[in-house]
DNA sequence: TCATTAAAAGATAAAAAGATCCTTTAATAT
DNA sequence: ATATTAAAGGATCTTTTTATCTTTTAATGA
């Protein structure tokens, strides 16, 4: 029921990308990673894996980089959690039941169950371009700043 | 935005206790391992941990292992999760975003939001005994079996 | 064609989570 | 009192996740 950091930022970054590159402006990891403040080399890994799974497309050399082609652009949120933890971490129990469904429910199943039905849905229906313009629009800010190890703060 | 194994653990345990320890007839870590399915030492450590908090009580000696007391069975889940994994893990943004509320909102802030407070509701205001009520009455098992490294299933 | 650029590939390292083991402490039943 | 039982405590080990580094491959512009 939940994402690992690799999918957070394997999603926020091609939002990224649907915002801001395109086949005649392609971007690199470095700028992507700076401006959204994950780590690069990883979230290199995990462009190429992306790639590898059709859901961005990359080029080589100079002017090279990272981009969503038109088929790229119909690709949905959940094809990129598909595409980096797979499916079950979001199917799963949310207190880890092995067999939980309606006939046999864990205490709290039909609490995540609409839940689960909703933004699987919204994963699902919405292609990445439709999520990125909805930033847009609300102006949003897509970066983590401190999603990690918890930086202390006082300086 | 969701819970730890070792929080998924500690809840179905004390759970577990609730339905079948009582002050009189303690349980062992190797009972409760063995009913449920968990890895007993780590289970041990859990239970080590819930007891320093407060949330499970326990004696040593012949005859002794872990029950809930009086004041333990006014304990609820939410109080299990905060002891164990903390309560960030429940309110983090579940894109992962630093700075997300509903001023700010990411993507999916809205229909996360509902759910998140439905569900904290639900592990804040139910106390353990209440909460273990309900899984009686609905003859609820509450095992893990194969939660864990998925083993393969053709024999 | 050749230097440059940026991704791909692969190997490795660090941190966190999950799990185990061994020794010590305390309760109790005999 | 003492042997026994079961938790507490502490050290250690494994696996998974996250992160980095180095070398290779391919594209492009000069």
């Amino acid at each position: 029921m939940m994402l690992s950091r690799a999918s957070k930022y394997a999603i926020l970054s091609t939002l990224f990308l649907a915002e801001n590159a395109s086949e005649q402006k392609k971007i690199s990891v470095k700028v992507i990673a700076e401006s959204i403040e994950v780590p690069s080399p990883f979230l290199a890994k995990l462009f190429q894996q992306l790639v590898r799974g059709k859901i961005i497309s990359s080029t080589k050399g100079p002017n090279g980089g990272f981009y969503l082609s038109k088929l790229n652009s119909k690709k949905t949120v959940l094809d990129i959690i598909e595409n980096i933890d797979g499916l079950s971490k979001l199917n799963d129990c949310f207190l880890g039941l092995n067999e939980c469904d309606s006939k046999n429910p864990c205490p709290v199943h039909f609490i995540v169950e609409p839940f689960k039905n909703n933004i699987l849905g919204k994963f699902r229906d919405k292609t990445i371009v439709e999520f990125s313009k909805e930033i847009t629009e609300s102006g949003r800010v897509l970066t983590l700043k401190d999603i990690s190890p918890k930086i202390n703060k006082e300086s």
